[in-house]
DNA sequence: CTCCTCACG
DNA sequence: GACGTACGTGAGGAGC
C-alpha cells in the first residue's frame, strides 16, 4: 500500500478569514496588509512539508470561493445576505492568496456559481471513488457532513484544522454535534447559521437541535414528532418553523456532482520549485521563511521539497509592529519527552540547570482553584522548548491501602527549591503567577521573586483585542492556540468534569507529567514570544512600572483577607427572610394569586396581563421588562404592588448575594474572607474581584449599608478607608483641559454646583442634580437618547443641553473628537501612563456596534488613567509605610477608587498622612496633573463605620 | 447555558 | 435615518 494516494483539499477562503482575525495586522515592505497572507503561507508550507510523510498529501489543491452567487440564492434570496463586507485591510489580500498558491506551484480552483464547499464535496467524492484518501483542510461545520464518508474504491474522508492543529474525524464530529456526520445536515437545518443567513428555526440553537435529531433520528422525524409533543414553546416553534427548516435542509446540502475543472492527476504534489516561492517570500518580507527555504535547499537548480530542519509553527504570531520579523522558531510540543522527577538527585539536577539558564517557567498543580484552600500536588519547571519536567509532591495518598507512587519527599523538595525560587539571579515566569505566589507562600513558605507573568504581558499588549469567534482572553489555553498554534491539554481532559472529576493529586504520574510540564513549557514559549513585543509595541512602561510590581502586592492582599462577623450576617439573613415572607404575602394578596416573584417572566405576565397595568413589551424574547425603572414608573402611578416588588427584590438580592453567600465564603482556617482579584478582568486596566466579589458590597441604601457593618477589624485594630474624591472628573478636567473645572477643583469647590452655574446660571438642588448627571454622561460617552432618558427629557432637549455643555467647555468636545480620531486610526486608546485598550469594532459598519465602541473609547482613557493611578499608589504603599516605621498596617481591599486598610488603633495618627500622601502623589513623577487629587479618609471598627 | 436583574465604582 | 445604550464589572435566580 505504499502508493496509496492522499488528496488534500484546502478550503482557502475560509482559512484567510480566520487567519485575518487571528493574526495581527502585519504589512509588507510596500505597505500592503499581509497578516492573513502570512498565515496562509505558513499553512501551505506546513502542508507541503508533510509530503512523503505517512498520511501526508500526495495530491493537493486549493479551492476558493469566487464570491458571486450560487444556486442557493435561487432557492432563498436571503442566502448569505447578512454577510458584512470583508474588512478593508483584508480586501487587498484576496488576490495575494492566489499569488501565494501559485508561488508554491499548487493548483488553485474557483468557479463562478459554485461555492468552495460544493467543489470540495465533488472532488472528495471522485477521489474516494478511486480509492484515494481525502483530507479536507478546513474547520467549516458544513463540511463536517463529509467526514468519515468512504467511496466504493475504499478511500475515506477526514478533516484537518491547521489552526488548532487538530484532525477532525467521526469522533470529533459526534462530540460537536451529538450525531454522526450523515445527520449533521439535519442538525444544521434546525439550528440555522447566522453567518450564511441560513434561517433554521428561531429559538432553536445547537444544543436543542442536536438533542431533537438524536431523539427522533432525523429532521423529518423531529418535525413529524412535533404534533405529538406536549404543549410547549418548542412544540410551537417546530410546528411554525417546519417550512424554514426544510428549506434550510436543502441549503446546507452539499452538491457533490459539480463538473471538475481540473483533473485529479494534475493535483499531484511532486515538490515545490524554490525560485517562484523565494520571489514571493522576498516580495512580502517573509524573511524567516525565506531563510528557511535557503537552508533547506539541496541544490539551487533542482526542484526539491521543503524540508527545513525546524518545522514551521503554524498560526504563530509574527508580531504586530509592521515589518517585524516572524517570531523565533520553536520545535512542536512533544509531551512524551517531559521528565517526571521522582528522585532528589534529579530534582537537584534540574535546579542546577535552572540557575544556569537564569530564566525558568514554573507552574503549580493543586487540589483546588481557591489559592487559600488548595493543597500543593506538584510543581513543574521549563527551561526551554520541550525542556520541561514535573515534580510530583502529593500524588496518591487518598487510598490508605494503595501504595503511593515514589516521589521526592515534600519538605526536602521545598528546601531544595527555595533558593532557586527566591534567587534574585533567576527570573521566574508564570502564567497568572499570582496564584502560584499565593500557593507557594501558603503551603511552602517560599516567597517567589523576581517574576514575569505571561498573562499580564498579554494584557499589556492586547487588552480588548478580540473579534467574533476569536477569543480575546489572556488564559493559557487561548494564548497557546493564538500564538503557538498549539492546543494544550485541558484540565478537563485530565481530571474529567462534574461529579466524575478527580483531584489532580489522583492523576497517574505519566498523565500528570504531560499536563503539568506542558503548561510550564507553553508558558516558557509564550514568554519567549510575547516578552520582546512589550518593548517594540510600547507596553514596557505600563507593564514594568504599574502592573508587574502590583502582582505580589495584590497577592498579599488576597492572603490577608478581611474579617467578617458571621453572627451579624446570620442575624441580617434572618431579618431579611422574615421581611421577605411578609412582603410576599402582601404581594399575593394584591394580585390574588401566588407565583414566583423572582421570575421576571411570571411577574411581567401578572402585572401587565392579569392586573392590566400599562407597560411595553421588550426585546426579541417577547417578554415584558420589569426592571427597576419600569417598576418605579408603575409605583409613581400609584401601583402599590410595584413598590412591594421593588422592596422584595432589594431584600432578596441582599440576602442571597450578600448575607447568605458571604457567610459561606468565610475561610475556615483563617476566619476571614479572601477575594481573588483579576488583573486582566477589565479592558480598561481596572482590577476585578471574584469569589466573592468584594467590589460590589452595598453602600447606596441604608438597608444595604448594614452589610458593610459586618466587615470588621481584628481585635485592637481598626479599618481605614481612603478614597479618591471625584477622580474621574478631575482627570477629565485635566485631559480635556477645561479651565473652569480645573479652577473649581483647585479651590475645592463643589464640582457639580460649579457645572450647574456654568450651564444653567442658577444653582439649586435640581440644577445641581442635572449637572451631575451631565458630568457623568460626559465620562461615559454621551448620546442625546441616553442623556434624555436619564434626565427625563426628550432627545432634542438633551441635545441642546449637550450643545450648551460643549459651548461652555469646548475642551470636552475637542477631547472627544480627538480621542475618537486617534482610536479610529490606530485601533487603540491610551491612558496618560501609556496603557493601551484596543477597539476592534470602532470602524464597524454596524452603527450600533460602532456607537458602543465609541462610547467605550471615550471612557477608557479616563477610567484607565484612574486605574493606573491607584495601582501606582498600591505598589508604593507598603514600602512607604515600612519606611515610616509602620510595619503592622495591612492593605486589604481595593474598590476602584478606594483602598481599605487594617491597622492597630495606635497607628492611625501616623499612618493616615502617609497613606494620603502616597495616594495624592501617585501620578508623579511620570505625569504632573493640572488638578490636585483629593483624598477622603475615615476610620472605624467596621467598613461601614469607616465611611 | 442564556437572559434578566441588580450590587458596586 | 436608525440606534432603544450611558462606561466598567460579577453574581444569583429562573427557565429553557
Amino acid at each position: 500500500m505504499a502508493d496509496k494516494q492522499h488528496l488534500y483539499l484546502v478550503d482557502g477562503s475560509a482559512y484567510i478569514f480566520r487567519a485575518y482575525h487571528r493574526l495581527p495586522p502585519l504589512t509588507n515592505p510596500a505597505g500592503t496588509p499581509v497578516g492573513a497572507v502570512y498565515g496562509y503561507t505558513t499553512m501551505l508550507w506546513k502542508l507541503a512539508e508533510d509530503l512523503n510523510k505517512a498520511d501526508g498529501p500526495t495530491h493537493l489543491a486549493v479551492i476558493l470561493d469566487k464570491g458571486s452567487t450560487s444556486f442557493r440564492n435561487q432557492l432563498y434570496h436571503q442566502y448569505k445576505a447578512n454577510r458584512p463586507p470583508p474588512p478593508e485591510d483584508l480586501v487587498p489580500q484576496f488576490p495575494l492568496i492566489r499569488d501565494a498558491t501559485r508561488a508554491f506551484s499548487l493548483p488553485c480552483i474557483e468557479e463562478d456559481d459554485l461555492e468552495a464547499d460544493d467543489l470540495i464535496a465533488s472532488y472528495a467524492r471522485e477521489a474516494t471513488r478511486r480509492g484515494w484518501d481525502v483530507t479536507i483542510v478546513s474547520s467549516d461545520k458544513d463540511l463536517m457532513q463529509l467526514v468519515g464518508k468512504c467511496g466504493e474504491g475504499g478511500g475515506c474522508i477526514d478533516m484537518l484544522d491547521t489552526m488548532k492543529n487538530q484532525r477532525i474525524d467521526v469522533a470529533e464530529v459526534v462530540e460537536k454535534f451529538g450525531v454522526l456526520p450523515d445527520l449533521v445536515g439535519d442538525v444544521l437545518a434546525l439550528m440555522g447559521d447566522s453567518v450564511d443567513n441560513i434561517p433554521g428555526i428561531y429559538g432553536i440553537g445547537p444544543k436543542t437541535a442536536s438533542k431533537l435529531i438524536q431523539d427522533h433520528g432525523s429532521l423529518a422525524g423531529a418535525l413529524d414528532a412535533a404534533a405529538g409533543m406536549k404543549p410547549s414553546k418548542l412544540r410551537e416553534r417546530l410546528l411554525e418553523g417546519r417550512e424554514m427548516a426544510e428549506l434550510s435542509r436543502v441549503l446546507v446540502q452539499l452538491k457533490e456532482d459539480c463538473d471538475l475543472p481540473i483533473a485529479l492527476e494534475d493535483m499531484k504534489l511532486e515538490g515545490v520549485p524554490p525560485e517562484p516561492l523565494a520571489a514571493f517570500l522576498g516580495e512580502h518580507g517573509f524573511t524567516s521563511l525565506l531563510k528557511r527555504l535557503d537552508g533547506g535547499r539541496g541544490s539551487p537548480d533542482r526542484p526539491t521539497q521543503l524540508n527545513p530542519a525546524k518545522p514551521a509553527t503554524v498560526g504563530a504570531n509574527p508580531g504586530s509592529g509592521g515589518n517585524r520579523q516572524a517570531p523565533p522558531e520553536m520545535p512542536p510540543i512533544d509531551r512524551e519527552g517531559y521528565e517526571c522527577v521522582t528522585s532528589f538527585e534529579r530534582l537537584a539536577h534540574w535546579i542546577e540547570r535552572a540557575f544556569a539558564a537564569r530564566v525558568v517557567a514554573i507552574d503549580t498543580e493543586t487540589s483546588s482553584l481557591d489559592a487559600m484552600r488548595a493543597e500543593l500536588a506538584g510543581i513543574s519547571l521549563a527551561l526551554g522548548p520541550n525542556d520541561a519536567c514535573y515534580v510530583p509532591l502529593g500524588h496518591g495518598g487518598s487510598d490508605m491501602f494503595a501504595e503511593n507512587p515514589v516521589q521526592v519527599e515534600r519538605a526536602a523538595a521545598y528546601d531544595a527549591l527555595r533558593p532557586l525560587l527566591e534567587s534574585d539571579a533567576v527570573l521566574k515566569v508564570g502564567q497568572n503567577i499570582k496564584y502560584d505566589l499565593n500557593i507557594l507562600s501558603r503551603c511552602a513558605n517560599i516567597h517567589v521573586a523576581p517574576i514575569d507573568d505571561t498573562m499580564i504581558v498579554s494584557f499589556a499588549l492586547d487588552a480588548g483585542r478580540s473579534l467574533d469567534g476569536i477569543g480575546g482572553g489572556h488564559g493559557m489555553d487561548e494564548l497557546s492556540t493564538r500564538h503557538l498554534g498549539h492546543t494544550t491539554l485541558t484540565f478537563k481532559d485530565i481530571c474529567g468534569t462534574g461529579r466524575k472529576a478527580i483531584p489532580f493529586s489522583e492523576v497517574p504520574l505519566d498523565r500528570a507529567t504531560q499536563y503539568a510540564a506542558e503548561d510550564a513549557d507553553v508558558t516558557w514559549r509564550l514568554w519567549k514570544l510575547l516578552r520582546p513585543r512589550l518593548a517594540d509595541e510600547g507596553g514596557s512602561r505600563v507593564y514594568e512600572r504599574v502592573d508587574r510590581p502590583l502582582i505580589p502586592v495584590v497577592a498579599q492582599m488576597e492572603r490577608h483577607g478581611i474579617k467578617v462577623d458571621r453572627q451579624q450576617l446570620a442575624r441580617l439573613s434572618e431579618e431579611f427572610a422574615a421581611e421577605i415572607a411578609r412582603i410576599e404575602r402582601e404581594i399575593y394578596d394584591c394580585c390574588g394569586i401566588e407565583f414566583t416573584i423572582g421570575s421576571p417572566k411570571q411577574l411581567g405576565d401578572i402585572l401587565f396581563d392579569r392586573l392590566g397595568y400599562k407597560g411595553g413589551r421588550k426585546g426579541k424574547s417577547g417578554q415584558y421588562s420589569t426592571d427597576q425603572a419600569i417598576l418605579e414608573g408603575l409605583a409613581n402611578e400609584g401601583a402599590d404592588v410595584a413598590t412591594k416588588v421593588l422592596e422584595w427584590r432589594q431584600l432578596a438580592k441582599l440576602k442571597s448575594t450578600y448575607t447568605d453567600a458571604l457567610q459561606a465564603a468565610i475561610n475556615p482556617d483563617t476566619g476571614r474572607v479572601h477575594t481573588s482579584y483579576s488583573l486582566v478582568g477589565a479592558q480598561t486596566g481596572r482590577l476585578s474581584s471574584t469569589d466573592p466579589n468584594l467590589q460590589n458590597i452595598p453602600i447606596r441604601t441604608e438597608i444595604g449599608r448594614q452589610i458593610r457593618e459586618a466587615f470588621v477589624a481584628d481585635e485592637g485594630n481598626v479599618l481605614l478607608a481612603a478614597d479618591y474624591s471625584q477622580i474621574e472628573l478631575r482627570l477629565a478636567a485635566h485631559m480635556a483641559n477645561v479651565p473652569q473645572l480645573k479652577e473649581a477643583f483647585a479651590s475645592g469647590e463643589d464640582i457639580h454646583a460649579r457645572t450647574a452655574a456654568e450651564m444653567f446660571g442658577a444653582v439649586d438642588r435640581d440644577t445641581r442634580a442635572r449637572a451631575k448627571t451631565v458630568n457623568f454622561a460626559i465620562l461615559y460617552g454621551i448620546s442625546r437618547w441616553g442623556l434624555g432618558g436619564r434626565l427625563g427629557v426628550p432627545a432634542d432637549e438633551a441635545q441642546s443641553i449637550i450643545d450648551t455643555y460643549f459651548q461652555r467647555f469646548p475642551g470636552i468636545q475637542h477631547y472627544i473628537h480627538s480621542t475618537l480620531e486617534s482610536v479610529r486610526e490606530k485601533g487603540y486608546s491610551e491612558t496618560l501612563f501609556g496603557r493601551k485598550t484596543w477597539f476592534p469594532r470602532i470602524n464597524s459598519k454596524n452603527p450600533n456596534e460602532r456607537a458602543g465602541s465609541e462610547r467605550a473609547a471615550i471612557n477608557a482613557p479616563i477610567q484607565g488613567t484612574s486605574a493606573d493611578i491607584i495601582k501606582r499608589a498600591m505598589a508604593r504603599m507598603m514600602p512607604a509605610l515600612s519606611d515610616a516605621g509602620l510595619p503592622h498596617v495591612r492593605m486589604l481591599l481595593q474598590v476602584h477608587d478606594e483602598l481599605v486598610f487594617e491597622l492597630p488603633e495606635d497607628d492611625v495618627g501616623a499612618a493616615q498622612p502617609v497613606i494620603e500622601r502616597v495616594m495624592a502623589e501617585a501620578a508623579l513623577p511620570a505625569v504632573t496633573l493640572d488638578v490636585p487629587l483629593g483624598i477622603d479618609i475615615g476610620t472605624g471598627r467596621s467598613w461601614g463605620a469607616a465611611h
